[in-house]
DNA sequence: CATATATTTATAAACCCCTTTATATATGTG
DNA sequence: CACATATATAAAGGGGTTTATAAATATATG
């Protein structure tokens, strides 16, 4: 079995973290006009950067989500500007908040047509889902590791649910054998 | 058997009396713009006080229903505001109101996380039911004092339906006993 | 015409779902 | 071209779910 590099690609980064003890998100969006927050439409405040182009919410608590980076160092660069934000508004944050991965989204090609009808049939309705007419994507869902790859009849695919890189590549190598071996690809 | 006192707190005591012979409560309506009163929805009008903190009906009939209250002595303060306000508005109201305890609600935490499957296959299904998938509480019919139970895995419990603040204790002393007799606790 | 439900109020418990953000994919509809 | 459709993920509120109970109306079945 020639042992190829995955094609794969990291498109979204979702971590969490706290950057203070609490948050008056009222008072936060007097000082930062950019951000928007609209309590009775959702708890959080959303202040996008432009640089790394992401988004964060923050919330009451002084929990906060950041969504949209490409790379972890992107998470922490991004969180960094958004603790230098708030305490340039005059709120006490953490120094080295503890950033927690939550979810990385990435997508690859497996460079041929893929006959999904057949895939489904193939591999069986416990691990598959496969409505056309509903998404175009077929989807697969992986114990180990757990995440859930989203196949598409060009033979591109997106993986998410990953917390670290490697499970990515790992999923997407599973994914290749398994298609290999039952002639699916 | 060791008789430990039963760590229960009232959440809500609901009672009924009559304040006066009839309400003319359109009228009553205009005298208390504080008042809600939508006929063509509900026939009772809403009068809520902030101290004791609770919700009046009251209806055309001049019968009162008080829910909110966390004491007795509550429902008699609230009442008894209930009784000025409309006489101030001109209404002839009655001294002293006879009231009616109609229902105690209860709540309570037995300290010890609860397999409710387990419950529910032990005691049988003539006094319990328990869908989690509809509602996360088991719920358990006494006949003797004739109460509802809600236990939760979290081993807190919610006991409404009873009259008297002891019966609350009775059945939380009774479900501990059986709990423990058939070794669910 | 007689029972049933529904309406409303309060209250705890603990679950569900939805709200918002980003992102690739690829279909369909307006 | 802009939206849903579908996936995962955190955050915190809101809503709904269940139980009992009175009151007085309106509908609805038997």
């Amino acid at each position: 079995m020639v042992e190829k590099k995955v094609d794969m690609k990291i498109e979204n980064v979702v971590a969490s973290t706290t950057i203070a003890k609490e948050l008056d998100l009222s008072k936060l969006k007097k000082a930062l006009p950019e951000s928007e927050y609209e309590p009775e439409q959702f708890p959080g405040l959303v202040l996008r950067l432009d640089e790394p182009k992401t988004a964060a919410l923050l919330f009451r608590s002084g929990k906060v989500v950041c969504t949209g980076a490409k790379t972890i160092k992107d998470v922490e660069r991004a969180i960094k500007k958004v603790c230098d934000k708030v305490a340039n508004a005059g709120f006490k944050v953490f120094k080295k908040p503890e950033i927690t991965v939550q979810n990385i989204v990435a997508s690859a090609n497996l460079h041929a047509q893929l006959n999904l009808i057949a895939i489904a049939q193939a591999i069986g309705l416990e691990k598959i889902e496969y409505e056309p007419e509903q998404f175009p994507g077929l989807v697969y869902r992986l114990e180990e590791p757990k995440v859930v790859i989203l196949l598409f009849g060009s033979g591109k695919l997106v993986c998410t649910g990953a917390r670290k890189a490697e499970q990515v590549n790992e999923a997407i190598k599973k994914i290749i054998e398994e298609l290999n071996a039952k002639r699916l690809l």
